[in-house]
DNA sequence: CTGTTAGCGCATTCAG
DNA sequence: CTGAATGCGCTAACAG
């Protein structure tokens, strides 16, 4: 059921040649001209193609890398998926993917599994890096390379969350606002629960005993930050940040609804800078990352480390601040008429 | 550079029994409780695992199904791909995916690639199923099964994209439309940019002389759309229909911006069911496409074409209509005044 | 440049 | 139930 019969030998056969000369024409060349052009001719007449199994239960190198995806229907994902492709591609690379629906044991279990389908490198867009995945460096000996997340042990490739949230909390900061609400995720989450948060805490509140941030917990979804929103509205803050543009979104949804003028009455922001965020109405200040560039970088790296070249150190990934309209200044006295506003 | 050294052998040694009964072990069992605990122990001392290679080598079966998607950054995209996961996961298959970037010539490339790779099947979101495509067929003996496009001889597993077209054109001629413009796609892709728009020109028009649809052709993108928003408003419709949401999210935007409501002074609709249409104001009126559960038809069915069993037929993939905001009714006086608001 | 010789690690007859 | 023997199809020394 599916089989291609044609192997080296008969196109040897065929071509009066070798097994091995097939085989060399098939590699690095090393033929003389007439035996390759006999050999070319045979090939194609017979479609012989290799045998992808055989060839690599010698080789020991599959040009298979493993992904792990803590999701797949994700616009993050989805940008950093296509990074990768624009690398490993033209490389004769393919991806072989495993998703790990944002959970660590899970996204262990993959990775387990991807290095037992025999791929050359695994790279984990990871939930969080717990002791167990450095312990499992240990009997793996491919690379492994982790984004999203970081780990002092291991290998991994990311924009500095701390930063990105420093760089909103600055920006709130000079635009004048002084209460804010953080609606964050799961401290689970490294990256996005904590180091976004801290860094945007620290940069607003720095040098101001005025100031205040409320925090306010969420999950991913539109959904899950549009039903918590009317919480975030009772701590009046004349500006709420989403830890994520999703959570963002589905809290501009709850204000529209509500009839929340956006950014008159209260301004909101987020982090990711997906493309959705610039058609929504105020269209959505935000922190963008470069995810494709990020898939980009990883698969680079990936690909340096499978062929033993120097691997390019701390590779600085950017991101920038996109001022867009959702977001307002406002001046001290100000401040109190809003959210009175916002408590409508 | 990255080896398991311990074989089967090794354990077979370890475990004072032979090659062939570890084999047995580890496919069908056929082994005595004693040995076969003897060997699972030494199994997990050793950490041992199974060579992917000479194994497919031997049975000719990857447990590998080769997806080839157009673009991997898209909302439907990534529902399809959980779907498909959703099947292929509990049943130890694995993915491995390449990107026909909206290419038909890549995506011929790929199906080949794959192919020659070893995958068990190939999923493919077609682009558009050419000749090429079935003739591709014949020399590749493992099933192939598209979605998203349909040819007669294909393998298909699509929505009835005219049936989508023809419950939204309906639905507007209920409302009091007389005057559409339909954003559309290029005639290339079958699916949405023939069968889509014919369907909801039928249905809008039929047996109504005084009511028209105009045409325009845009991109898949928010910019596409937004860009040639300015030429549909010259046609003077009290509704335009994007092919896509994302169309009609462009367009949303592009009225947002010169203060044209919606749907007070125009109505707005699309097609796919995108959950930021949910979360946009207006929330957008569409017909949804559960691509979710198209995935999960579609590796289920791959499944039992693999395993020969018999494989449904015709299988009915449900789309749904979402009525939200953005579409209101129209008495037949409104057309006028409206057509001219417009223009503004 | 080319053919010969050995396996890669495992699944599978085939006799026990 | 089990072990010995035999390739799967290909690559990689090794001597020509």
């Amino acid at each position: 059921m599916g089989d291609n019969k044609v192997t080296i030998q008969d196109i040897a056969d065929r071509a009066g040649v070798s097994k091995s000369t097939v085989s060399r024409y098939l590699n690095r060349g090393y033929v003389s001209a007439e035996k390759a052009e006999r050999i070319r001719a045979v090939i194609d007449e017979t479609g012989f193609q290799s045998n992808f199994f055989a060839s690599r239960l010698k080789t020991k190198r599959s040009k298979l890398i493993g992904l792990v995806l803590p999701r797949i229907d994700s616009v993050s994902v989805g940008k950093l998926l296509a990074g990768i492709g624009y690398i490993l591609e033209p490389e004769g690379y393919q991806a072989i993917m495993l998703v790990s629906q944002l959970d660590v044991e899970k996204e262990l279990g993959n990775i387990i599994s991807l290095h037992q389908q025999g791929v050359d490198g695994i790279i984990i867009n990871s939930v969080g890096i717990t002791e167990r995945h450095i312990a499992l460096q240990k009997d793996i000996h491919i690379p492994m390379l982790y984004t999203g997340q970081y780990h002092p042990e291991a290998n991994c490739l990311k924009v500095d969350d701390e930063a990105a949230g420093r760089m909103m909390g600055a920006y709130l900061k000079q635009m004048g606002h002084e209460r804010a609400v953080f609606a964050g995720v799961t401290k689970t989450d490294v990256a996005v629960g904590v180091e976004r948060r801290k860094g945007f805490t620290d940069a607003f509140l720095e040098g101001r005993s005025g100031a205040r941030v409320d925090f306010i917990e969420t999950g991913f979804g539109f959904l899950n930050a549009y039903n918590l929103a009317g919480d975030m509205l009772r701590l009046k803050p004349t500006v709420i940040v989403g830890a994520t543009d999703n959570i963002s979104l589905g809290i501009l949804r709850y204000l529209h609804e509500r009839e929340i003028k956006v950014p008159e009455e209260l301004s909101v922001a987020g982090f990711g800078g997906y493309d959705v965020g610039a058609v929504v109405y105020p269209a959505l200040t935000t922190v963008a990352f470069n995810f494709e560039l990020v898939g980009m970088n990883v698969a680079q790296r990936m690909l340096d480390f499978i062929d033993g070249r120097p691997v390019a150190e701390d590779v600085e990934l950017p991101f920038f601040f996109v001022e867009r309209e959702s977001v307002r200044r406002v001046g001290s006295q100000d401040v109190v008429r809003q959210s009175f506003a916002g408590m409508a």
